[in-house]
DNA sequence: TCATAAAAGCGACAAAAAGTTGCTTTGAGT
DNA sequence: ACTCAAAGCAACTTTTTGTCGCTTTTATGA
């Protein structure tokens, strides 16, 4: 045997139409999950809507989830993030402007599409929590700075995500009606002012 | 043309065996869609967890949205209904920790699959907003009811159904932790507080 | 600029699932 | 006990999924 081949790894090639290809279908993928689901899109369909052939998209991700995590991890970079103003009630309220105008983007249609099959899928729930980990990470450097400076009591932070954040995806993901700059003004208003209420009175 | 035949229609056959067939198949197909959602999940394998034949599925649902239509409101009548205390927070934190639960269940699991479905179907919608509605109404009697008495401030209480009931959601669908009775405790205590201390003062 | 080979395009598949049809069998209601 | 609505059954078509071998394009490195 003419052992001459040391058989090196084929090199990559990650330019030009490569990675064009690959945008567009992650970008259909996005698009498709929004509307019909993880177990819903079709793969045929991707590859129509993103100008491709079908096998681009198969030999690309020949599994279905992770296509979808990579399509995920892609747009979860374009996650508006709110400027720092000081004021915590500000703050907030900006945030959950930008997390409603977020879940109503396909990506943000995504990401709740992910959300329930993440319980069966491992790689689902890791990509899925790293994502919002990010999210929340922002804003709880604002929280715990509002508390240093004596705006707002010990809290922990993540609760009051979860009381000022729960509510907008209700309304969102109900879909019925519109969700305004007002509504997350009354949100973060009662929230904020029962936690003052609430804590310990030193 | 003998016009003989009146042709009545056939008569029908609520009982017995029928029922007990669609019953069985409502059945599974609120388990299947909990774990696999509305496009996900098979009819064929709907067939076999009932013990019934594919045909007889077919037959009985030729739409896929009103086969999970129908078993969601087959369903919904199982919504446990909590006590009215004359206490509105404990009221409240009861209806939390019951709707912690039935989310929890394959019929809660269904509703939440069947939710952002239900942006693009109006048959889903519908039914949907029927459960859901019921099962605010009761506890919309008990809040207009400490207002009438006097224990809470004049309140919107669809607003603050959904502030209570919006992180008991995101608990719940993430799935990260469990939701325990002191979750909704000091969520219930939060509201009620920032509700009573952002109230106009008469 | 040119040669190489990685990767896309293409079409033809096989396999699985979805959905349909005609007929036979069962059993609820009269 | 008879009847016929509805379930069981099997064979079928259609659609979607996923794979394969080959040709064409084109990014990359010499």
């Amino acid at each position: 045997m003419t052992e001459g081949t040391p058989d090196r790894p084929p090199t990559r090639r990650p330019g030009g139409r490569n990675a064009r290809v690959r945008a567009r279908i992650l970008a259909a993928t996005a698009e498709l999950v929004a509307r019909d689901g993880i177990a819903g899109f079709r793969y045929e369909e991707v590859a129509e809507t993103a100008g491709v052939h079908k096998t681009s998209v198969y030999r690309n991700w020949p599994d279905r989830e992770d296509l979808v995590v990579e399509a995920m991890l892609r747009y979860a970079e374009d996650l508006a993030s709110v400027a720092d103003t000081g004021d915590i009630h500000r703050d907030l309220v900006d945030f959950l402007v930008a997390l409603a105008g977020g879940l109503a983007t396909p990506f943000g249609q995504t990401l709740e599409q992910a959300l329930l099959p993440a319980r069966q899928s491992t790689t689902l729930r890791q990509a899925l929590g790293r994502i919002l980990e990010e999210r929340v990470a922002a804003m709880r450097v604002r929280v715990d700075a509002a508390v240093e400076r004596g705006e707002l009591p010990p809290v922990d932070s993540s609760f009051l995500g979860e009381m000022v954040s729960g509510p907008v995806h209700l309304v969102v993901n109900r879909g019925t009606r519109p969700f305004t700059r007002a509504d997350a003004d009354r949100i973060v208003g009662v929230v904020l002012a029962g936690i003052r209420a609430t804590a310990p009175h030193a």
